[in-house]
DNA sequence: GATGATTACGGACGCCGTAAGCATA
DNA sequence: TATGCTTACGGCGTCCGTAATCATC
C-alpha cells in the first residue's frame, strides 16, 4: 500500500494504459507493470483487467479510498510545510463566485496591513476552492452555500480545515415575474421541490445543497448552467427556463426577476473563510481579521471552527 | 511521507520516546532515528524536539493529518481484501449500547437464513464501532445517536461506510420526578441548554449531539458516566445528578424517572446499520435485508445512503 | 556515569531500466 | 503482424542492523 503504487494504479485506472501511465509518471510500461503486479500481490486481488484496461470490482473500491488517501498526503506535505515555511509575502485566495463579491474591500485592507504583499486572486467552483487550499496551492478560500443556521457548510473535504463563518444573507428564491408565486411575500422550500430549476452549482447555490437541507429528492434540473456570471443566470430565470436560489443581495441586483425570501426552513446563505494551518502572522491570519474574525484556536489543530458574525 | 515512517513518527509521538516505539515496532533504536530523520529532511522541517521528545508545532500538524491517513489506508486494505474474499462463514457486527437492544432478534433471523455462521457481537462507543468496522475488524454496526429528520449520524468518517436507517424513536428527556419540568407534556430543548446534565457517551446520546442540534455551546456536563448500563444511569437521573438524553422506548423502561418528549426541534432518536464494501451474498447484506431495507446501490462505492424506515 | 538519541558502516533487499517473451486485436 | 502487457535479469539505491559516538539528565 505504498502511496507511490496507489498513485501509479491511479494513473493507469484513469488512462486505461500501462504504457500512457508510464509515460505521464516517467516510469517505462515494466516498471509501471511491476508496480500494478506488485499491489495486486500485496492485496492478493486483481486489481485491473488488461485488454482492455479496466478496474476490476476490488479495483474501482480501491480507487474509491486511493484518490481521496493521495489527496490527503498531499494535504498534509502542504499542511506542515506552509506552517514552517514562515510568513510568505503573498496572500494566493480563492473564491466561489458569489463570495467574491465582497473579496476586493477586504484584500485591499490586508495590502494596506503587510506591506509588499503579493496578491493573487482565483474564482472557481466551491469544492475546487476547497480542494486547493487543502492541497496548498491556496492560502485561503471563500465560500458560500445554503445552510440551516447552525450548520457548517457541506464541503467534500479532503482533509480537515478551518472555517470561519464571515458573511451571513437572507435565501431568496429568483423567479420571473410572471411566474405564479412571483407576487408572495414569503416562500416555503418543500413547496418548490417540483418546480422547474437552474442547476448553476458555479453561480448559485448547487441542488445539493437545497437537496440537503430540504431532506427530499427533489429539486431536480430543469437546465444546466455552467458558467459564473450572474447576469446570465438573471436572464435565464427572467425567461422563464427554471428558478434559483441566491444570496438576497445578489438577487436584488438583478434585472427582470423577482426575489422572494424562503421563510421556511429558516435557512442562511453564508460565507466562510477556509484555510489550514497558519502561523499568527500571515496574511491569511490578517485576511481572517479583516473579515471580521480573529483566527480561532491552535493553529495547529484544524478543525471546523464556525461561528455566527453578528 | 511513506506510511511506514508516518507510522513509526505517530509512535514515537504517542510514547515519547525512539526506543520504546523502536521497541514496539519491532526495529532497532538506530532505525527509527534514521526514520524520522528521513521525514524530517523530506518535510525540511524538525517534528519532534529530543530529550524531552515531544511534537513541534509542524509534528503537531503532521500528527492531526498522519493519524487519520494511516486509519484510511487499513480500512482502504480491509476494504478491497473484505470485497475479494467472498462471503466468509462469520458475522462480526458491534454495536454502541442502545442500539444493541434490537440485535438479537436480527441476527436469529440471519442465522436462520445462513447455515452454519458463526456470529460474533461486540459492545463499544459510537465511534470506536464506526473504527472498527472501517478497520475491517468488523463487518457491521449498529450505531444510534439524536439527529434532525434528514440528517445522517455524524460520526467520525475515517473511510466512507454505507449506512442504512434501521429504527428512529421518540427522543425524550429522562428527568427526575422531582423535577420543576417533570409534570410538562413536552419539552423544547433551547430551553434545557442550561440545565444539569450528565454526559454518558457510552449509554445515552453524547451532549456533542445535543450541542450540534441545537447550535449552542450549552449542555454542559454536570456528571459524566462512562459505564454502558442504563439502569445505573437511570438511578443517577432519578437522584438528581442530572437529565439525560434518551429513545422513548428506552426511557420508558428505566424507574424512577420521568420520561418527557422533545417537541422543538423536532428530533429523532435514530439506529444506523454500518459496513464497508460488501458483495451482495454475504452475511452483512442478509443483515441489512432483516433490518429492513436492502443494500443500496452498488457495493463496490460506499457512501452514505440513508433512508428512513416507513 | 547511565540512559538514550545520533552517526558510521556493511549487507540485504527492493525497485527501476533494458531486453526478451507472449498474448490479443 | 503489431501493439502492448509481462517476465527475466542486472545494477543501483534504500533501508535496516550492529557498533561506536555523542549529548543530556
Amino acid at each position: 500500500m505504498d502511496p507511490h503504487l496507489l498513485r501509479t494504479f491511479v494513473a493507469v485506472s484513469r488512462l486505461a494504459s500501462f504504457s500512457a501511465a508510464a509515460a505521464e509518471l516517467g516510469y517505462t510500461q515494466a516498471a509501471v507493470s511491476q508496480q500494478v503486479a506488485a499491489l495486486e500481490n500485496d492485496l492478493k486481488v486483481p486489481l485491473l483487467t488488461r485488454r482492455p484496461v479496466r478496474p476490476t470490482e476490488a479495483g474501482r473500491c480501491l480507487l474509491d479510498h486511493a484518490v481521496p488517501i493521495l489527496l490527503r498526503l498531499d494535504a498534509a506535505r502542504a499542511d506542515v510545510m506552509r506552517l514552517a515555511g514562515g510568513p510568505p509575502g503573498r496572500l494566493r485566495v480563492g473564491a466561489s463566485p458569489l463570495a467574491a463579491t465582497g473579496l476586493a474591500d477586504a484584500l485591499a485592507r490586508v495590502q494596506a496591513s503587510v506591506p509588499r504583499l503579493e496578491v493573487a486572486v482565483r474564482v472557481a467552483a466551491r469544492d475546487a476552492v476547497a480542494a486547493a487550499v487543502a492541497e496548498g496551492e491556496l492560502d485561503a478560500g471563500l465560500v458560500d452555500g445554503v445552510v440551516a443556521p447552525s450548520d457548517p457548510l457541506r464541503l467534500s473535504e479532503t482533509s480537515p480545515l478551518t472555517a470561519i463563518s464571515t458573511a451571513e444573507d437572507e435565501v431568496v428564491v429568483a423567479l420571473p415575474w410572471s411566474h405564479p408565486l412571483a407576487r408572495r411575500a414569503g416562500l416555503s422550500l418543500p413547496d418548490l421541490a417540483d418546480a422547474r430549476w437552474i442547476d448553476a452549482p458555479a453561480a448559485a447555490a448547487p441542488l445539493g445543497d437545497l437537496r440537503w437541507v430540504a431532506g427530499t429528492d427533489g429539486f431536480r434540473a430543469a437546465l444546466r448552467y455552467d458558467g459564473t456570471d450572474l447576469y446570465t443566470l438573471g436572464a435565464l430565470v427572467a425567461a422563464g427556463h427554471g428558478l434559483s436560489l441566491l444570496p438576497g443581495p445578489v438577487a436584488g441586483r438583478l434585472a427582470g426577476v423577482r426575489a422572494v425570501p424562503v421563510t421556511s426552513p429558516r435557512l442562511l446563505y453564508r460565507t466562510e473563510l477556509l484555510h489550514g494551518s497558519t502561523p499568527p502572522d500571515s496574511p491569511v491570519a490578517a485576511l481572517a481579521a479583516t473579515l471580521g474574525q480573529r483566527l480561532p484556536g491552535a493553529p495547529h489543530s484544524p478543525r471546523r471552527s464556525s461561528a455566527p458574525t453578528p
